[in-house]
DNA sequence: ATAATGACGTCGG
DNA sequence: TCCGACGCCATTA
């Protein structure tokens, strides 16, 4: 018989998360969004909030594309989003022998 | 209802 | 450059 309320072992996506994610996918190829960025555009909650979302649902989208203000790649994953970024052609700049993301250039700002 | 938790941001030293 | 303190606010316990 079908219950009449969903499963509570079925993690349900919150719909701020939903967000979240349908914008991180608008991202163009090349481009970025800071976690402060996503939340201006979208108008609610903050930095904290969309770095919650990403942690937790993030990975299906390309959450490379959204990175911390300082430009810097996520620590521990840098592995994983600099073949992207050289994939995608987003603009880096060398800082100390670190490569981090030039923000003046790859920001996005929500126009397609 | 309150308290704790964070892929953060900004400022000061 | 690095570190700490504080603000932020949706979600969870």
């Amino acid at each position: 018989m079908r219950r009449m309320t969903e499963p509570e072992d079925v993690p349900a996506i919150p719909p701020y998360a939903e967000a979240v994610l349908e914008l991180a996918e608008r991202i163009p190829p090349g481009k970025v969004m800071t976690y402060g960025d996503v939340a201006e555009y979208l108008g609610r909650g903050g930095p904290r909030q969309v770095g919650r979302v990403m942690a937790l649902y993030g990975a299906p989208v390309p959450w490379w594309r959204v990175i911390r203000a300082d430009g810097r790649p996520l620590p521990g994953h840098e592995h994983r989003a600099l073949p992207e970024y050289r994939a995608e052609g987003t603009p880096l700049r060398t800082v100390a022998g670190e490569p981090r993301v030039d923000l003046r250039a790859a920001r996005w700002d929500g126009t397609p």
